[in-house]
DNA sequence: GGAAAGTTTTCAATATTGGAAATATTTTCG
DNA sequence: CGAAAATATTTCCAATATTGAAAACTTTCC
């Protein structure tokens, strides 16, 4: 039970984690202006070409790590028990993990900011929310039998919980209500899974 | 009746357009890769820094005719009749006003593909998203009397709208389903408003 | 017509992107 | 273990993209 990965993966796994990491901390003290791949490379203690191979910019090693979590996600809906409504697999896993997810409310409030600021901020932003509902697109109809190429409901679902998510993360970070996040999130689950209609 | 905006805002207009246009009909004919801001600024016979003026990058050119189009969505919706109930607007606008905003089939599925391919106009694409949904949730909460900033329900219905849309435009333009336009995106709506759930 | 305001162009400085070869590290296998 | 193969990293560098400032040009308004 020495490792589960080789080494060579374990380091490369290691390095972009720490290249995310100086990023992000960067950006939480000095201020996203500050924050370049030269100084990121240099405070890990790589190559700037180095973090090159692994982020595109600074955005993408700042949002890197929260990116993970929201990924994992999906995979949390696909280790539910299997015959278990979809609905009810959301209403478990979304609750469940977000705060792990979000982290520090404050810090997460900073992140919003930057992303409001900033256009590529935006955009990797939007990647990597993309990205969470496709994969649980794909995890949804992996459960249900349905083609997710062709099929409405994977998607609809999908579209309904990373609607849920993303609201309840805004109004969670601005402080607009006082419900603890996984409250807030269920409301929003429920609301939406009643029906929004008339 | 000679005009109704002043002669440089016409040429502005007129200058936008031919730039987005241009751009667009080079990335049908000869692919994404062959479109520069050089290349394009050339065929409208502008210099490349004014194509800058007008757009970051080759990829918000070719979405921007797509965007303002979208845009209109959300003035549509606030232009329906005061005291119709906020599902019934999105119901009669948007099967409406969907085949004029996403054009010819095989044009749209050439730029899904480019979307699916290529970061950047990903990246591209999502803002143009999201600043759609924002301004339906804006106006949404105006008709409603709702604090944008602090309620759930604007944010909800805009995001299934959104994801309503988004569905739809995907299936359709996959060609995963038989149905026209206007009758796929009428189900994903009918579908989220009577409920997701179980 | 001519001044004021706004737009486009030219040009230069800077930043970013991505390739290729040299170097270092890890893994595989005899 | 030790050599060979595979993979990562670094250095160097050229092509391209982006940005800023000021000059040249066009439109507007009086």
């Amino acid at each position: 039970m020495t490792s589960e990965l080789p080494l060579r993966e374990r380091k490369k796994v290691a390095t972009r984690a720490a290249l995310s990491h100086a990023a992000w901390s960067s950006m939480l003290s000095d201020g996203l202006d500050s924050v370049s791949p030269e100084s990121v490379a240099a405070a890990v203690g790589v190559s700037s070409r180095t973090f090159r191979n692994y982020f595109a910019g600074v955005e993408e090693a700042i949002v890197d790590e929260l990116a993970q979590r929201y990924l994992t996600l999906a995979d949390q809906v696909g280790d539910r028990p299997p015959g278990e409504p979809v609905w009810e697999s959301l209403m478990q896993v979304l609750p469940a993990a977000l705060p792990a997810i979000m982290g520090d409310r404050d810090d997460f409030a900073v992140l919003l900011q930057a992303v409001n600021d900033r256009p590529t901020m935006l955009a990797q932003n939007l990647i990597m929310f993309e990205r969470g509902r496709q994969r649980l697109t794909e995890v949804i109809a992996a459960r249900t039998g349905a083609n997710p190429a062709r099929d409405l409901t994977p998607r609809l679902y999908a579209g309904a919980a990373t609607t849920a998510l993303a609201t309840s993360a805004e109004l969670w970070a601005r402080r607009a209500t006082d419900l603890p996040l996984p409250d807030l999130i269920r409301t929003c689950l429920r609301r939406l899974s009643e029906g929004i209609g008339p």
